[in-house]
DNA sequence: TGACATTGTTAGTCTATGCTAACAGTAAGC
DNA sequence: GCTTACTGTTAGCATAGACTAACAATGTCA
């Protein structure tokens, strides 16, 4: 299985791959945020585990299980991602779902991704939804002794 | 900011508290499975964050600080579990959330009761998003290969 | 083609959090 | 109140994945 990280790596990489044709370590040190020492090292783990070949020197490229389980990490991304726009939120999409991706097993993306197709399908629904949003507001920079106070209040409903 | 792992410590703690009133070292072990040298180590930290109080040899107890998150992380964790419920997830509800839900903000978890609310109030509309699942079933043990393919066809529609 | 800039690699260090082993404190039964 | 079992603490080690520093390879251009 691939560690939190893995993951990473093999997200940027299959898109990278999918923008350029082609990744070097460097397009993946600036992606990702870290430096390319580290980078070699993660390739050479993901080399070990067959995700992908790599050569000293050389371009990576992915093997036939690599591009598929990076297309999985791509859409995963990107559709958790709907998910939370699909919530209505607004601030730190990109961290909570790089955060939560990795846990999240194919079977339940199937399900988000069915709840995402029910809203879609039926967009009166989905104003509906955001309305009931608009008396039940919470507070982007919420405090907690708030957040104890609101769930408190509507327990008692 | 608190680690994922301290979170996890945090929210036993707090857990244990209101079931038994007090917590020893040997109860957190248990229920996190790790050892009481690592327990030991994790009190020391959060008491140094003012989570809790720690004195050697002595039961542990929660500043007010501590308490509050606490109260907030057990809230967060049942949410999404119910989340996870609501959108008809058999398998490994339990392990996906104990990952995920250190990356979740209060708001969105705001937004995320939300529609639980929403579909609560509304059980038909429930009733609607699960049928829907019977036609764009998922299987629960996945292969990617397979989920490409899903995607793909699905894609067409 | 040779010099310099860019990129990639290796080796060694740091931090978090797990572990084991050895030791310290507490408490229960005789 | 001793002895023994349980619980808690400390110290030292392992691992993942960051980092920096030093070095190696590549590529560009005068």
């Amino acid at each position: 299985m691939l560690t939190e990280s893995m993951e990473d790596y093999l997200e940027t990489i299959y898109r990278l791959m999918m923008v350029k044709g082609y990744v070097r370590a460097v397009d993946l040190s600036e992606a990702l945020n870290v430096q390319s020492s580290s980078v070699t090292r993660m390739i050479q783990k993901l080399d070990e585990s067959d995700y992908l070949v790599y050569e000293k020197y050389r371009n990576i490229s992915l093997t036939p299980k690599g591009e598929i389980y990076g297309e999985f990490l791509v859409w995963r991304d990107a559709t958790l991602k709907q998910f939370l726009r699909l919530l209505n939120a607004k601030v730190g999409i990109d961290e909570q779902v790089e955060g939560m991706e990795h846990y999240i097993t194919p079977a339940t993306m199937g399900l988000i991704r069915n709840l995402i197709t029910f809203f879609s399908q039926n967009p009166k629904l989905l104003g509906e939804f955001h309305a009931l949003q608009q008396v039940k507001q919470y507070p982007d920079q919420v405090d907690l002794r708030e957040l104890r106070a609101w769930e408190f209040r509507h327990n008692q409903e």
